[in-house]
DNA sequence: AACTAAGTGGGAAAAAGTGGGAAATCTGTG
DNA sequence: CACAGATTTCCCACTTTTTCCCACTTAGTT
């Protein structure tokens, strides 16, 4: 499972290095593609097989919805890049997905169960102050359902 | 079960000692996570199991398809860590979890049933008093539901 | 007082993260 | 088609952080 938060730097050439933690579950390869919200997302092939599998399914069960789901997969196939991890655990970020996030000199790599999340640094911390707030409302709201 | 009230001092490294009455039940690796007030909630593997199971229903469908599921699961997955317990019983705390809570020197920990929590020892004495006044009324209220 | 168990502190080795050079590849131009 | 310049890839090296192990201190027990 992907969890815990890190803050790691982009250099000049646009590598960033994966967390030590996440590595063996990242395998050698992933699958990059806008997130929503303000960050990226970063699934393994694994990760990635049943999210497409499921996006492209979901037209059963959403047939209403058929012009938005072209527009949703778009969005994520799109866009989405394969990405080689290299033998000391960096990835290239490509240049369209970094800045579509704004991501500069430092970026918050987030493991959330099943992938990781890329953001800006600042944008996370604004985000999680924002959510810690409301953390315990949420928690009563998912409860209930 | 996990019970009883110790105040503990986090050295220069980041490092703080379980209580040795908890060592036993909590085994040689934990998950700890912000809680829901100010304060850090640390699980057995086996009690994360359950939680996170709850938590996230990527069985069914696509947790990451509901803005509330996304930002519930960043704020409980994304400040997880996966702690060892190292040979005489200590552990990390990582820095953005510290931060949280606002921890400096010492920490008081807390066996609450099947959980640890680790609280600035003071926020914890002054939540206490105030508990404690309420203690009789809160036991009416959950009583009658 | 000696022994044991629990908690605290610190040094050395190992790992993780960062930076940068050189070879290889690509791009565009004469 | 050849070449220069730019970009990408691969590898090595440095620095910082983390991990592992050992030792000291304190408190409670016999």
């Amino acid at each position: 499972m992907l969890i815990g938060e890190y803050i790691h730097t982009i250099d000049e050439k646009n590598r960033i290095s994966m967390p030590a933690k996440f590595r063996k579950e990242l395998g050698k390869k992933i699958i990059i593609t806008p997130g929503l919200e303000k960050c990226l997302f970063i699934f393994t092939l694994k990760e990635w097989e049943k999210v497409s599998k499921k996006l492209s399914n979901s037209n059963t069960e959403l047939s209403f919805l058929k012009a938005d789901q072209r527009n949703f997969n778009r969005y994520m196939f799109g866009r989405a890049a394969e990405v080689e991890i290299d033998s000391i655990g960096r990835i290239l970020i490509p240049d369209f997905l970094k800045d579509r996030i704004g991501l500069k000199n430092t970026a918050a790599l987030i493991g959330v169960e099943d992938r990781v999340e890329v953001w800006n640094d600042k944008v996370w911390s604004q985000s999680q102050e924002a959510i810690s707030k409301q953390a315990g409302e949420l928690a009563e709201k998912l409860g209930n359902s």
